[in-house]
RNA sequence: CGGAGCGUGGCGCAGCCCGGUUAGCGCACCGGUCUGGGGGACCGGGGGUCGGAGGUUCAAAUCCUCUCGCUCCGACCA
């Protein structure tokens, strides 16, 4: 992609109304725009990073056996009525009224929903476990949105919903979710801790909160230390009792929210030089809350006997759009975001120092023909512009790699390669860059 | 929902208290010259319903009333 046919609208100064510094590196690389309070458009370089998040939540999500679907925004009030939790919801539910007078609301969440949808489409128990997900835009009228699109009104979350015949089958479903969130947040370069939760207006006994640590977060967090450098379980299929076995020795440890911590039971648990006491983002929140939906709603299968059974169930959500500002929160420095690789809008920045020289101009062509048959996303800087605000450019939208090509360098037939995170810099010829490129971003093409 | 604050060009701000030329500054933007490896210099430009409505006045960004929007602090949430 040239830089001088894109739409990145930076700016050098941070907008006043930005708080935390994810915030402001959106608004300033152009990222974001703001629509209203905690409604935000999302522009090229912000939707290049939601739509990386977005896809490692979804192979994730078909790894553990999810299968997708896309439910509306808009409901019906009569769902929700049949539930019970129309009145419930409160004032946090966007009610509308279309134009035949019938109520509905914008779906702060899709329980009801995908519960009508699978009860009218499985009749009997051979057809399950089963867990389907979307990832959809949601919209919770907060009473007071802030801190970007970490605390929206309109948010991007997939939600997944399982149905088992048991409730013990219903703790393996659990489980795979766990392990998959585990993956999912790591893959993003994350390290998100489990923490036991309160289950809220959701409803149902188990649940954990996945929370990452950063200054900025909201919520107060207590955990054992060795947390932090846990080991995920090896890619592959697990049997369940090995999935027991990872969920078990994820939550053997102290890991708890101001909501659930206990000082005295803490420091009972956690010895003196193990304590962790950190803010953190919750970036994912599981369920498993039982017939709390299936009851109401009559979602039964017949059993081998030709019993009519209960559904039980449980719901999974991760913040997609949440992740992108706590992604941010997580990586970044003075000079701007610093993304993993695997996130990133682009891998690669290619700076052009002279661009309008046949020599540079034609070095930065072949390479960018190059890495782009590799399959590494350029984002290629032909501007005219001076030196220092080619690099501020680049530094502050985080590209994980930048290839500069200049004249000095190369009339030594050389490329500098900077890595945005260490800031390391290598003097390398064309085809040493290209090499050290396509090697260094193996992982994630 | 309680408390506090802010709305002046794309961004950051000054002007307002004490009404009075053509509403000003920095950055960004356009043209030009010189430059050219960390947001360069100079010259010349363009862009503003001063959030909105009403009122007071000879005269309102400035005073008054109402209203809308946004932000921050607290109680609640992916």
């Amino acid at each position: 992609m040239r830089l001088s046919t894109y739409f990145l609208p930076v700016m050098r100064d941070t907008p006043k109304e930005a708080e935390i510094v994810s915030h402001q590196l959106m608004l300033r690389a152009g990222m974001i725009r703001q629509s209203s309070a905690g409604i935000y458009s999302w522009l090229p370089l912000g939707l290049r990073v939601l739509k990386k998040i977005e896809q490692i939540v979804r192979e994730e999500q078909n790894r553990a056996g999810a299968h997708e679907v896309l439910m509306p925004t808009i409901q019906s009030a009569d769902l929700w009525r049949e539930s019970g939790r129309y009145d419930d919801y409160g004032a946090e539910m966007l009610r509308i009224t279309d134009r035949h007078d019938r109520d509905m609301l914008y779906g702060p969440t899709n329980e009801e929903q995908i519960t009508q949808i699978f009860r009218d489409g499985v009749k009997s128990y051979k057809e399950l476990p089963r867990n389907l997900y979307h990832i959809q835009w949601k919209f919770r009228d907060e009473v007071r949105p802030r801190f970007g699109v970490m605390r929206g009104r309109e948010f991007l979350m997939k939600d997944a919903y399982s149905f088992d015949i048991s409730a013990e089958a219903g703790t393996v479903s659990y489980n795979k979710m766990f392990v998959a969130y585990l993956r999912t947040f790591k893959r993003m370069g994350l390290t998100a801790i489990p923490m036991i939760a309160e289950t809220g207006p959701i409803g149902g006994n188990l649940s954990h909160e996945f929370l990452v640590l950063a200054k900025t977060g909201e919520s107060q967090v207590y955990c054992h230390a060795d947390l932090l450098a846990e080991a995920l379980p090896d890619e592959g299929d697990l049997t369940d009792s090995e999935l027991q076995g990872v969920v078990d020795r994820w939550t053997e440890r102290y890991a708890a929210t101001e909501d659930k911590y206990d000082q005295a039971e803490f420091e009972a648990a956690v010895p003196e030089d193990k304590r962790v006491s950190a803010r953190g983002i919750e970036v994912g929140h599981i369920f498993f809350f039982g017939t709390k939906y299936s009851e109401p709603l009559g979602c039964k299968v017949q059993g081998p006997n030709g019993e009519m059974i209960t559904i039980q169930s449980g719901s999974y959500g991760v913040g997609v759009s949440r992740l992108a500002g706590g992604i941010i929160e997580a990586f970044h420095d003075d000079d701007g975001i610093i993304w993993p690789a695997s996130v990133a809008p682009f891998h690669v920045g290619l700076i052009n120092l002279k661009a309008g020289d046949a020599d540079c101009d034609a070095a930065c062509e072949m390479l960018d023909r190059e890495l782009a048959a590799a399959g590494i996303d350029v984002l290629y800087d032909d501007r005219d512009e001076r030196a220092g605000a080619k690099f501020s450019t680049m530094d502050l939208i985080g590209l994980p790699w930048q290839v500069i090509v200049g004249p000095k360098g190369l009339k030594s037939g050389e490329f500098e390669v900077k890595n945005r995170a260490t800031g390391e810099r290598l003097s390398l010829s064309p085809q040493a860059t290209a090499a050290h490129l396509k090697s260094a971003l193996a992982d994630v093409l």
